[in-house]
DNA sequence: GGTCCGCTCGTACCCTGGTAGGAGAGCCCA
DNA sequence: TGGGCTCTCCTACCAGGGTACGAGCGGACC
């Protein structure tokens, strides 16, 4: 049996929800939130196996309450919105919520969301995927126009530049590749060159934005 | 009733899967290939309304093969592989794939995936999806740690490293900035010793790293 | 009123970064 | 075999980057 706590602002989201899920013999709705605020309390009194939580709210908003649920150890947590743009996705995401389904979504979308995030899956509204799939290709196309320019480096201008791209100094990436310093400079001026770069600062920054070195994290 | 070619190098894959599929009454299986070479000349001859693309191939792969039939404006692709490491994902997404499943997934998904992708959607398959948000996860998490470090940064300090961080040397700042540039060597010294930086290289990475600057595309 | 801080600007100095030009060795290909 | 390319290393030179230190001004805070 899996035991759901619903958290919405609308008593009548909440009442079409609930229908919705009682509907389904292994599912039960153990309680009820109409805001943000009060849930980590609520899950310790009703103990639900997950939270359905919409996002706008007026005190505390669902992004935020999925963070204290996350801080608290609590149960997965399944966004659901009205509007499914990135921006809220990847706040709810980075706040930590395991779910994420558009309240426009069908019933049967919302159960299977249900049922996978209880069993500790993940899940993205299907309509949602194609855009943010779309916005990564986008860059990804972009990045191989850049690449071209690099195509025209040769392999050792490219060791120079990816450790240029680190941060190294000259003499730094004469000692990691074994060479002289005047070496390193010959190399550097050559990649200048042929990306059009002034400086180092420069190229730095063309290495990242061609894709060559990404951000660490 | 949706059109399926398979394309896979294993003549018992091709098998174990036109079983699952033929098993709906709605798909139906108008062709196989064994290598991603002839796909394009295949499709043309079937007209399927999707292809599902084993990734691992002799000849030509899976990625290439998708990238091909993108180019030829032809159906969506689906991609079906052993191994679902996320370097093999997102080359698939970025070859123009719709949709990524395992071969481990149940026939139910395997059969989800394939309706949802026939019909215009996208699909990833679930196991996959939790993975990839924990990466973001990560990234985020770090992303704010870097952040911390900026905000010991005054205003104009941060003005100064994010025009910095665009690769323009001093002059331009000061000019950017209607500054003498004198004040922006007091600014950039002041920020690298804030950020533990000894050159400006170091602070573009610091920049980057900390999500302060985007690569550009 | 005094203090702290951020912002501005200056001088003086050193050092790394970047350029110009040359040169030798190894490799591939016509 | 000769030409072209890459990789290596050198000398010499100069501009910009970076540091150290000082100083004036205005706002915030006690």
């Amino acid at each position: 049996m899996i035991r759901v706590l619903l958290v919405d602002d609308q008593p009548m989201v909440r009442a079409g929800l609930g229908l919705i899920l009682r509907s389904q013999p292994d599912i039960q709705v153990v309680g009820e939130c109409g805001d943000g605020g009060g849930v980590v309390h609520t899950v310790s009194e009703c103990t639900p196996d997950l939270v359905c939580m919409d996002v706008q709210m007026p005190i505390v908003d669902g992004v935020e309450a999925t963070r204290r649920l996350r801080a608290a150890d609590g149960p997965p947590v399944c966004i659901l919105t009205t509007f499914g743009d990135e921006e809220v996705l990847w706040s709810a995401v980075d706040a930590g919520a395991a779910g994420f389904e558009l309240k426009s979504a069908t019933p049967e979308n919302l159960i299977e969301a249900v049922r996978t995030v209880a069993s500790g899956g993940t899940w993205i509204d299907g309509t949602l995927l194609g855009p943010i799939l779309d916005s990564y290709r986008q860059s990804a196309r972009s990045r191989t126009l850049h690449r071209k320019r690099l195509d025209a480096l040769t392999d050792r201008e490219l060791d120079v530049l990816r450790l240029m791209a680190r941060g190294a100094c000259n003499r730094e990436i004469a000692e990691q590749l074994f060479l002289a310093e005047t070496t390193i400079k010959t190399h550097v001026s050559s990649l200048f060159n042929k990306l059009g770069t002034r400086d180092r600062a420069a190229a730095i920054v063309l290495a990242y934005d061609a894709g060559l070195v990404r951000p660490r994290r």
